[in-house]
DNA sequence: GCAAATAGTTGTATTATACAACTATGAAAC
DNA sequence: GTTTCATAGTTGTATAATACAACTATTTGC
């Protein structure tokens, strides 16, 4: 159980945050593209729920992709303190051959199970993610327990 | 689908590197004593293995484990280059408390998966990373593919 | 015995990340 | 309407993980 955990830390490396995918962009750098593309645009605030990383965090990922013209940011209409992010058009060209790009890895993947199994496979990954955060949720607010946690 | 992997980057994040896990000792500093542990000793080029990490980064992960008292490094007998870590008495104890603090983490999570579910939840986990390590094995290979990848 | 390879350490640079501090703005209280 | 408190997001700063490069002492291959 515990090889599971530490599998999966290793499995994720292999996406490494910093390691560019396509395009010169980042894994992570498609995820922010993603969403700005799915709602046309999306509120700083909400890339930094998307992200769930703190808001210093969040400003200094999306700004290699405003520095690099995917992304413009813009005062936001109802908050003059918020700031919306929307793809310019290099930025959905981009946007649209990273995911090709991705498409085509996640068929590779997909295509290694077994095929009456995927749906089962992603509900059990579900699952377990599920109460793998859950658990430490509850770690947190449990503070002490029985040995010396010092948290 | 990339949802699938976006959560698994999210949720690894919980285990964070970093963070103190139980007793000082973070997560990841507690695979290095349990694979100590296993061997009674462990070669540095083993825990190279373990970790899949640079072997300058295995010397500093280390490192504070050593600086603590937890693994003492030694000669190896059969190479004078290489070194052999043992745990110290203290770093068997605090292992053996982390691991008790862990296994009810552990419990919490198996606690809340179906129970006639538990072993296809890890079956399909693992089927799944192998697949996913493998299609970024291929990647790498591949060079460029049918768009710009500048890998 | 000599040349090439290697174990592991140290130097260095990069990146992600969070906490702290800050400014301008919005919301709440009066 | 005014004042106080809360907040969006940025900037400063520090930390940790990580890999590449360079290095030294040792081992391996010829």
């Amino acid at each position: 159980m515990l090889s599971i955990i530490v599998e999966l830390s290793k499995a994720v490396r292999c996406c490494r945050q910093d390691e560019v995918f396509c395009e010169g962009v980042t894994l992570n750098q498609f995820v922010i593209l993603d969403a700005v593309s799915r709602g046309r645009k999306l509120n700083m605030a909400s890339l930094h729920d998307v992200l769930a990383v703190d808001k210093s965090t969040t400003t200094r990922l999306a700004t290699p992709l405003i520095t690099r013209g995917l992304v413009v940011r813009e005062k936001a209409a109802h908050d003059s303190r918020a700031a919306v992010l929307r793809l310019t058009k290099n930025g959905e060209r981009v946007h649209g051959e990273v995911w090709q790009c991705l498409l085509s890895f996640l068929r590779s993947i997909e295509g290694q199970l077994p095929e009456g199994e995927r749906a089962a496979v992603f509900d059990g990954i579900r699952t377990f993610l599920g109460a793998l955060r859950k658990a430490s949720l509850m770690r947190c607010g449990a503070g002490a327990g029985s040995c010396g946690c010092a948290g």
